[in-house]
DNA sequence: CTGTTAGCGCCTTCAA
DNA sequence: TTGAAGGCGCTAACAG
């Protein structure tokens, strides 16, 4: 339509400076005259490149996931790049599915969050591929081996540091810690608990497993503890600790202080709102995209960690209790073996 | 290495009848010790087809679009097929770049949820690319001469119906309705929600616009104008407005109910958890795939819309007021959010 | 500056 | 039942 070779309508369409403006500007107006759209596939097939890296999480439902992709993506696509997303729902066998079919749309790199396939699988699997971790689980054993190259990690000593000398600043004193699942995270999460309360000179940790026991039982667990604070392992399971503690007639923040860890977008307006540490995973996500694309461009296939500070959020769940006198507190606190 | 020629190693891979069980098992065997993963570009490129959905979303951060995203992912991949995602983050341009790069990665079909381009823009845009719009919230106007074909929509009015039902068996009477952005679903439910009053014989349906008042006076109005119960456009501005009453010093359910819509994760652990309308968002995700696919095979551009049901589930901030003895105790059944 | 030639990896005729 | 030849739409080399 504009009178001119194929190759010279490619070259055109990519603007290439060989090219006469004047031919660019023909082609141009012809092409999208025509409505036509070059097809990625047989480009891809002819640069050996997909302009396509992926993305696994094991569930886009759960805010924090989201982020992550929300934050992936842009990145992406401010590259020019298209994301490929595999959500496996937990699930081992779908996590395999769909790390072959991301390699199978040969994807120039992918971004693994979560998930239940171990390390030594992955990299099995993806012999070859770049790849980036995100906030990898698995326990300090699987990551043997690996070390922590081509990991993005939240720095969780750091915020939970942060909380106890916050919170301790504002008169609290025996601290609680109520626990996750049994993933890197929230081990590293009781850890720098038990060190910061330590070296802030406290009392010592009490830790709870919030899986293991009815959350009622818990709750009144933790009082009998006589506990005057707990740190979660997240504002999932602080928010759902403070419906029961409601339920339970026991008063946040007075009777209990309660901080979460994430700032999900519900943290904010959950009642009383939630004190806990925010983490931007969308920066977490778009590090990700970054370090692939770094790996890309290099052509090597590692990458430096990389690591995400979280900042300390005190809002309606913990307060200030270095002014009051308090007389209620109990004082009963019994030196037990944990 | 299985020393076949390569359409017949091909042929194995695709299981094609005509070849030998033997040479099958040996092209396959040989195939995955050698990691060989099909070149899907070169692939789609051969067929014409690229296996490949496109979904765009606004917002991939809130809960409702990840259940979307994650339905339509599952049913995808069930298929064989592959999403692509574009998140707009709400900016007509974004949207736009999104659609012309999944238009050019050549997907067989478009969902397109929420959104800020306009139908008429969108058809122009993606002339003769098969496309189901999820809930699309253009308002009537711009729906005109589109008709609701190739739409999945939420039967708002029956869920609202069955609100107003099952909240004046339990005694509501002077019903409230918050609203939300001016957008077609908000205006349904509003005036579902005039119907159904008008139905039941109760007091005139009063108004409120969340976004235009400061919430705490919202509150206050409420009350004056003598509620009993408000429902709300969504989820997040009951929860909102929960927080706000609370802080009010107004007590949910005595004073005032509270329903809100959709069901959010998070609805069933705020406190007093929240009474709403569960709507399967997974379900539109699973059923604007299946649209598109029966498009695909039926080699047609439209298809009939669909829609999709709520149900109701009564928490905490609804309450029995036939029976004159309060009970205090919330919380009959505890409801996971899973 | 632009056109010609060849090939990306796979799949589909058609022959053998 | 299998191999040989050609083409999908595009781009990278090389002419001219």
């Amino acid at each position: 339509m504009a009178g001119v070779s194929v190759p010279t309508a490619s070259r055109s369409l990519r603007d290439d400076p060989q090219i006469t403006l004047a031919t660019r500007v023909a082609v141009r107006w012809a092409a999208d005259r025509l409505g036509y759209v070059p097809n990625a596939a047989a480009r891809n097939l002819a640069n050996r490149s997909s302009k396509t890296l992926g993305l696994m999480v094991p569930d886009v439902t759960d805010p924090v996931h989201g982020q992550i992709v929300s934050g992936f993506e842009r990145e992406v696509t401010r590259h020019g790049y298209v994301m490929l997303m595999s959500n496996s729902r937990y699930d081992a066998d779908a996590e395999r599915r769909g790390l072959s079919t991301l390699i199978g749309n040969q994807v120039e790199g992918i971004a693994i969050f979560g998930g239940v396939m171990d390390l030594a699988a992955i990299h099995a699997f993806a012999e070859g591929t770049r790849l980036a971790f995100i906030g990898p689980e698995n326990l300090e054993a699987a990551l043997k081996g690996f070390g922590d190259q081509n990991t993005i990690t939240v720095d969780d000593a750091s915020g939970v540091a942060q909380v106890v000398e916050q919170t301790a600043a504002l008169g609290y004193r025996r601290f609680g810690y109520v626990s996750g699942p049994t993933i890197a995270s929230c081990v590293r999460r009781r850890n720098a608990c038990v060190a910061a309360v330590a070296a802030f000179g406290l009392e010592r940790l009490r830790v709870y497993e919030f899986e293991d026991i009815p959350i009622d039982r818990l709750c009144h667990r933790i009082i009998r503890d006589g506990r005057d604070i707990v740190l979660c392992f997240d504002d999932q399971r602080a928010l759902r600790l403070l419906g029961a503690l409601h339920d339970a007639g026991i008063k946040v923040p007075e009777q209990l202080g309660v901080v979460g860890f994430d700032d999900i977008p519900f943290a904010g307006i959950s009642n009383p709102s939630l004190s806990t540490v925010a983490v931007s995973y969308e920066e977490m996500g778009r590090l990700a995209c970054e370090m692939l694309l770094d790996q890309v461009t290099s052509g090597d296939t590692t990458s430096p960690a990389a690591t995400i500070e979280g900042r300390v959020v005190l809002r309606g769940t913990t307060a200030n209790r270095t002014r009051k006198v308090r007389t209620d507190a109990p004082a009963t606190v019994k030196e037990a073996a944990s």
